[in-house]
DNA sequence: GCCGGTTTTCTACATTCGGTAGAAGTGTTG
DNA sequence: CAACACTTCTACCGAATGTAGAAAACCGGC
């Protein structure tokens, strides 16, 4: 249930790109659009809500940083969208069947 | 951009699991939900624009079926997530780290 | 060719989600 | 305490989804 909207999922790219707590203001100014501080503080809250975020009250301008990383995000999409599957293991197979070599010959290395 | 509300998935989880066209009716008698049937007609016809779903229009029930067997489907949707990620290959070896170990084993017959 | 039942389309309404932000409240600091 | 910074509350909009009635279209039988 990570659903993201557009604007959610430009913040979280800011959080995990930096990978360090930001404060709402910072993100703001971090956006390629032009938006009122408050409609960022909203989008925190969102994410906060959505367990996306962590929010750090105990500063003055609260910090926020992602709960997860961009990859364990990632994954546990994949995961999600693996578990809808009755047919894990067909879906794995055919997943995996396109990947590229490159990408292919390192599932090799990490399955052996 | 295949985002599926929950009736909408219950459609398409009865039209892959008969793998054959079904009539309105059909479908709408088969949901567990006592739905009216113009409620199935409407989340047939906006999964028909969605693209997941095909409408034979030459019979009068008219038949619907889905477009792509769910295995295809979730194949999509797995890689539509793989695309977000900047870090492909560490996302799918982690992905792939934290498969069952049989499913590990036929991915390594796959692979190889 | 018309009629009544079956099926489809049109239209509509409610709810939820996400983008957006003003107004009002709270805290901080000189 | 006063001014400023920051946060919360509240609100509005549009899109997506669930839901279905009313009306239109179609078809088999008379």
């Amino acid at each position: 249930m990570a659903s993201l909207g557009e604007l959610e999922r430009s913040v979280m790219t800011l959080l995990w790109e930096s990978g360090q707590q930001l404060s709402a203001n910072e993100v703001c100014g971090q956006l390629d659009e032009e938006l009122a501080v408050t409609t960022v503080l909203t989008v925190l809250a969102r994410l906060e809500k959505k367990g996306m975020v962590e929010r750090e009250r105990s500063t003055r301008p609260h910090r926020y940083a992602a709960t997860a990383t961009r990859e364990e995000h990632t994954v546990e999409m994949l995961n999600e969208v693996l578990g809808t599957a009755p047919d894990r293991e067909a879906v794995l197979a055919r997943f995996i069947g396109g990947v590229s070599e490159e990408e292919a010959a390192a599932l090799r290395r990490i399955l052996s």
